[in-house]
DNA sequence: CATGTCAAGAAGATGA
DNA sequence: TCATCTTCTTGACATG
């Protein structure tokens, strides 16, 4: 819906951004431990995103698990269950794996977040598609990441009109002093 | 082991 | 009614 810039139902489109704490070698470390070595970005077995159907172009998954898709393998890591346990096993949520997006699409996302906080639905589609990454999972980061910008920007002591319990966070004590290559994206010019 | 970060989940709110 | 948003929390992982 919305035009894409504007942000959606009316809400404030927050502040500025602010950076990324983003690691590059997060991402590197755990694709090349995790598979090391599968083609990224190439063909991986995407394996892990849930809804959205299509495309579970999960970027990397978890190292045994995918996303819900393979509950069944192994016992959950859940080192406390007393010897007792007999039920029939509940639903089971499915341990959740955490994708690591690759270095290219953590880069291709900060770039369009540093154009625009926000993306209409072609827009979004379009960049999953280039980015071999489900439109949720582009919709989830970009959400994550405004997020993560504001509450940055208020620990900032920018904003503090806002008395939310994520005032109460702690003020990110690390972030300014992460600055990687991988943040060369966000110019100056986009703050 | 404690802490921080990240991706995703959940609850509530809003607009078309 | 649905999709998306914001906010906060959860769960997995990384680092000191």
């Amino acid at each position: 819906m919305s035009t894409g810039v504007l942000s959606p139902g009316g809400h404030r489109a927050s502040s500025s951004p602010q950076q990324t704490s983003s690691r590059p070698r997060t991402s590197f470390l755990i694709q090349d431990i995790l598979w090391d070595g599968v083609e990224r970005g190439a063909q991986m077995d995407r394996s892990g995103i849930p809804e959205d159907g299509e495309q579970q172009d999960g970027p990397a998954v978890s190292p045994a698990q995918p996303h819900d898709a393979n509950p069944d393998a192994e016992t959950p890591p859940c080192s406390r269950d007393p010897p007792q346990k007999v039920l029939p096993r509940p639903p089971r949520p499915a341990k959740r794996s955490r994708a690591a997006f690759t270095h290219s699409q953590v880069l291709e996302l900060e770039r369009n977040f540093s154009r625009q906080k926000y993306l209409s639905a072609p827009e979004r589609a379009h960049l999953a598609q280039n980015l071999q990454l489900s439109e949720t999972q582009v919709k989830i980061w970009f959400q994550n990441r405004r997020y993560k910008t504001k509450r940055r920007v208020g620990g900032s002591g920018l904003e503090v009109g806002t008395t939310h319990k994520a005032s109460v966070l702690p003020p990110a004590p690390l972030l300014a002093a992460r600055c990687l290559p991988c943040l060369c994206y966000w110019s100056p010019a986009a703050w």
